[in-house]
Formats: structure tokens, sequence, C-alpha cells
DNA sequence: ACAATATATTACCGGCTGTTCATATAGTGA
DNA sequence: TCACTATATGAACAGCCGGTAATATATTGT
């Protein structure tokens, strides 16, 4: 076993990507990203359903990827892991890059 | 519906993290860090057995995060994606500030 | 207290996936 | 061809998880 980080280690960082394994939940944090919103503006701004946006806010808040404030009746909700923009980045540019090469090696290989 | 990827690219970054949201697959890239490896290697260093690495193997391949070379007998496996050190690294270091959030916060408040 | 609204929770179902056993495939040497 | 080894694959099982309907909780105003 010459692994550099612990088992436990990997169980947590598996723990995170399984969060953001989901497009309903980047779905949510990205439209979260473009600002602080309620529960209702955000069933409002991704169609999906309110009971559905209140149990993935609970697995985004429980994992710390967002923090909620509430007023009255309200639940605001904002990103407040920085690293979530970054990570979607990452995963984006390694996309088009493998798109690039998917292409390069359609041109060359025909 | 006022997001920024369409649904589309939503459902390609969260499989992609699906691939990393498990600590059998971390652990196979992590020893693949250290260099390029064959199965039995692979079996050795992380105590899998050999369906169960074979498998991962195959999906990690499949997604692109490593590339296989075969040599005879063996296939010797090694990362080609250079994404994986830098997104373990952000989610480790994240891990780290939420526990340090955590201690503050335990010695603050009580 | 009552009604109305916003959000959270519970129970349930269907589908996906990791693990393992058994087997198949492929390459090597006699 | 046959035996042996390394790797891949298929089937089956169990556990997990996302979606949804129904319901609960909480807050506001009358």
């Amino acid at each position: 076993m010459a692994q550099r980080l612990p088992q436990e280690i990997l169980e947590l960082v598996a723990e995170r990507f399984r969060i953001l394994a989901e497009p309903t939940r980047l779905l949510i944090l990205d439209v979260l990203l473009g600002g602080e919103l309620s529960v209702s503006e955000l069933v409002e701004e991704t169609g999906l359903n309110q009971a559905n946006v209140s149990k993935h806010l609970g697995i985004l808040r429980a994992s710390g990827f967002v923090d909620r404030r509430k007023e009255g009746l309200y639940a605001f909700y904002r990103v407040t892991d920085p690293s979530v923009s970054r990570l979607c980045e990452i995963m984006c540019s390694r996309l088009e890059a493998q798109a690039e090469e998917q292409s390069a090696l359609l041109a060359t290989g025909d």
C-alpha cells in the first residue's frame, strides 16, 4: 500500500466530489454563483420543484458549499466555498481539451 | 432559467466529478501518480482484488483520466489528465480550511 | 387562534453502481 | 496444441441516491 493519502482522507475527498457529481446540484450552484437567492427564487430560476431544491440545498449546506440566511419566511442561500468556480472551470477546460484531442484524432486517423 | 452553463455541459461536468467520487478510484489514481504501473502491481499496492482494479481502470480510461500501454501479458496504466492532482489538492485544502473553521467555532462558542 | 405562505422533512420507488465470483480472452513458452 | 499467466468481462447481489408526493414546521398578518 504505497499511497500518499490515507484512506480516511480519500473518503472525505470522494464525498466532496460526490456532492458535485449531480447536474441538479451544479445547476443550483451555477445559479447561486450569480448572487444570493431565496428557495422560491431558485425554484423559479431552475424550473425544479420546491422539495427537490430544498433537499439539494440541505445537502450543499451540510457539506459546506453554501450557507443560509433566514429572513422572515424566506431562506436565502449563497455559495460559500470559493473553490466551486475553480473546480468547475478545471473540469470544463479539461472537457474542451478532450474535445480538441478527439477532433484532432478524427482528422488525422481518417 | 438564468444559468450560465447549459444543461448538457452540467451533465458532462457532473459525470467527471462522479468518476472522482469514489475512494477506490482516488486510491488507484493516487498510487498511479507515483508512476506507471501494471494491473498486478496496482493489485499489490492497493490490496484490492484484480477484477475490481481492472473494472475501475476501465472506467478511468473510458473517461480519459488514465491511459494504457500494453506490453506482452501486461497492461501498464498511467495518469494522463494533468488536472487530477490539482483537483484533489483543492479538495484537500478546502477540507483543511473547514477543519480549521470548525476548531475556531468550537474554541469560541464554548 | 386562524389562514396563508415559505421552507423543510418523511416515506417511497426506481435506477444506478461498487464489489465479488466465475469465466472469457489474450499472450507466452514448451 | 497445451498449460500458464495477466487482464478483461459478465452476472448477481446489496446498498445508495435522486425525484416526488404528502406532510410537517415556522413565520407573518388579521
